[in-house]
DNA sequence: CTCGGCCGGATTGTTGACAATTTCGAGGGT
DNA sequence: ACCCTCGAAATTGTCAACAATCCGGCCGAG
């Protein structure tokens, strides 16, 4: 029998975790069902802590619950995928350019930090932490930028992207660490106009990406997936 | 005793409903406690289906979730007041431009008639209704603009913002209709600079107006504003 | 009189069983 | 061969009892 309830506070957090780690490294595809009692069993959760992560996971638009039938990972559209960008572009554009004259110069030099570390790893193949690096890059901006509601809104589109990768190409670059740079120079000059100039352009071209070739997406086994 | 359970399938939504909608129409103020077994009286459902309704609109912000201490209604702060307004500006100014491209004659005329609506009730001295409209008109601009993603961040943003009125002052006009024609007529003339302008500025005096007095606030009972 | 710790009542959190719904394969009719 | 219907198995949805936690008042010590 599984191990009776650890802690189950706790327990919502580690399933929502595990399935949103899974998303952002590409380990689970669109379409996989997530059947509550499995994934009961692979935690040692209870079916309503897996409930209740499942309900925030469809709230943030990750997977899709339809009523009755279940939850899977969910697929977005061609459609779908213009408008998260263009969500973006509005947002990150705002964003940026509220930095370019807010940021101290030491905040400038830890972007600047940052970007050399992501241009780093791509250099040393390592693209999984590449990835996971230019991911958290917008990440950082929004949370520099210091307002919790546009922040809360970039961390729903940032998930999201992903997914969006995944459903439309096998696997991608996603965005290297150059444009990042151009991002953080601009800001250095305090030149607010160009650094969203660079952002939207920036976001045009991994958008130009992902919207190309629509392959189809295989199954993927979740206990595989998510114990990894 | 309660009648035992109406298609509880509904009975989430219909709970989360009447809270959205006493919010909404100023009938709950912020910090009333809601308390799950009182709710599930009221509405003749189970705790689950009360629980599941406050978890939704918790993560909408509309309601505070204390964990083992319960919810209540959300109490915005000042600082929160002026993020949201932030966000606001830059969703909106951005929605208006893109429709000052695209909107139709058509969709022009009807924009048109909403704020003469808008007006009307204002002028028959129904401020219940007017506020409804003026609520609404904010959201008839996302839904043209046919982008969903926005479209979601902006629900949440305007059904937070009679929430940040109450939080602040006891009952304010919020907005009138006099500004939201003119955001129209700029539209009508294909100015989206114009428009722009006219948008940032009618939340800027908005915001002005929510962030002057801070008044104490009283509880109300919910049996009353729920059934109303 | 004030402060700190305890106790009873109330409220939230969790669980497992039970009910309703969907899915999918088998069977039979056209 | 195809499609429709039916039924069993699997899956999700619901509930009410039980456990853990928190709140407010009481009591006693300082």
């Amino acid at each position: 029998m599984p191990r009776a309830a650890t802690r189950n506070g706790r327990a919502e957090e580690r399933v929502f975790n595990a399935i949103l780690d899974a998303v952002l490294d590409h380990r689970l595809a669109p379409g996989t069902k997530l059947k509550e009692r499995e994934l009961a069993e692979i935690f040692g959760a209870s079916r309503a802590a897996v409930r209740a992560a499942l309900t925030r996971l469809g709230h943030s638009l990750l997977v899709e619950l339809r009523p009755n039938r279940g939850a899977v990972i969910a697929n977005p559209s061609v459609a779908e995928t213009r408008e998260m960008f263009e969500a973006r572009r509005v947002i990150e554009s705002a964003i940026v350019q509220r930095l370019a004259r807010a940021l101290s110069a030491k905040q400038i030099a830890e972007l600047r930090a940052f970007v050399a570390e992501e241009s780093r790893a791509y250099r040393k193949g390592d693209h999984k932490a590449g990835q996971r690096l230019s991911i958290r890059f917008h990440k950082v901006l929004s949370e520099l930028a210091g307002n919790r509601t546009l922040d809360r809104f970039m961390e729903h589109l940032i998930c999201r992207t992903p997914l969006l990768a995944l459903a439309r190409t096998g696997r991608i670059a996603y965005c290297g660490a150059d444009e990042h740079r151009e991002v953080v120079e601009a800001l250095a000059r305090r030149d607010a106009a160009a650094a969203a100039r660079c952002m939207t352009q920036h976001l045009n071209n991994v958008e130009g990406e992902l919207v190309a070739e629509p392959e189809p997406k295989p199954e993927s086994s979740l206990a595989a997936a998510l114990t990894a």
